[in-house]
DNA sequence: CTTCTCACAATCGTATACGATCTGTAAATT
DNA sequence: AATTTACAGATCGTATACGATTGTGAGAAG
């Protein structure tokens, strides 16, 4: 018996760290909310040290906010900073895209074109979010910037399911189909430019509609 | 009597915190180096709850690496690290400045050129790499997206003392204020472009030299 | 009926306590 | 002599305990 002991050394910090922030990207906890310490710590089955570490390193993802002597709450995500992630998101991939084209291999453009087809053979709204996101994790992975890499996950896991509840169903399949071949075949060009600017132009794209969505949702207040 | 209460909320965790991360930018700890935490508790008068908090966070910021079991560690940059962390640099500062110019006021470009003519007149070596922060941070900041910004300056934080143990001392006083007089030129004129891609060179430039200055160290080994 | 005061419960932040695991050293075995 | 085993000290990770502070509701004053 090997007796590995799979018991992770420092699960119960990670296991609530997990949980929690799966739950506020996903929005079942509203912003605002009160996060009390005990309660998550009975609820995990946890004493209160595991749980206040996982909540520091949410407070670092500014996913949950630090009241002194008031504990912790679910930091809301204002419209603002749902638009200034965007800027931020133009920022980082235009970069990592920049640096992958000279890196792409022919395998590189087969498995985004096998992307690019899935997206065209599903009818299933809910998978076009994951196809996008698997599309756009294929072209900017041969960067080879492991941080870069990192943080444009961080931003998409924060920034996708906010974008998705104003804009994915709305936009429909025919315009990011068309924008995402444009991009993929300047790729193939090794057309450098013309491929930033394409996925520039993509997520600017987006952000307008999401400005769009905000603003009439305002206005109709 | 006001009985204001100086008294920080949670201040352990928060001066452990950046009395490690400070010591840590500031290279008095090496990387690798173990950071025991009964050491660090009895140092700073606290309990290890604090302490764990605080190397959590530090974790986050990639700064510590917890092993299981085995405690944390300071977490050692790799050459390729500082580099891939130069190019996220490229990214962001682009991005900020590019927004940033639509926003700038006059009262911006006599900031900036105070801290340019100051540059100028200062001698003192110890000062440029201050001076150079405060130049960029000067004509970033009217971008106006407050985690872009806040982004940019963890970075700098973190790359800037390394970048300065390779290059400030030889790069000499003339390159870097030829190129800070032509971005904020550029700027004025509102030439957007021109402005990005001079200070895209400006920092590629940074690159390079620390790219030479490991190159050689690594032939000379 | 409204507003203020005050005590009590709830919660936070931290210290202390304790079992589990790791590391280093020295004896024991091949 | 080299490798393995056994044991002790150190350290980690977490649970429990406790003072401090803040919200809250009942009762008194206006």
């Amino acid at each position: 018996m090997p007796k590995v002991s799979t018991d992770d050394p420092s699960a119960a910090f990670f296991n609530v760290y997990q949980a929690l922030r799966k739950d506020i990207l996903a929005g079942s906890l509203e912003g605002g909310q009160a996060l009390r310490q005990d309660d998550i710590a009975r609820l995990h089955g946890v004493s209160k040290v595991p749980v206040r570490e996982a909540l520091r390193r949410l407070e670092m993802e500014s996913l949950v906010e630090f009241r002194p002597r008031r504990g912790a709450i679910v930091r809301s995500v204002s419209d603002d900073d749902l638009l200034e992630m965007l800027d931020i998101r133009i920022a980082l991939e235009c970069r990592a895209l920049e640096l992958a084209i000279p890196n792409m291999a022919e395998s590189d453009f087969e498995l985004a074109q096998e992307v690019l087809d899935e997206y065209q053979a599903s009818p299933d709204k809910e998978l076009w979010s994951e196809l996008n996101r698997r599309f756009h994790a294929c072209i900017l992975e041969p960067c080879g910037n492991r941080q870069l890499l990192s943080l444009i996950n961080d931003f998409e896991q924060r920034v996708g399911p906010l974008v998705r509840l104003r804009v994915t169903e709305a936009t429909g399949l025919e315009r990011p189909m068309r924008e995402h071949t444009q991009i993929l075949q300047s790729c193939r060009d090794g057309a450098v430019n013309d491929a930033v600017s394409a996925l520039r132009i993509h997520i600017e794209t987006t952000k307008r509609e999401v400005a769009a969505s905000i603003r009439r949702r305002n206005i109709s207040r």
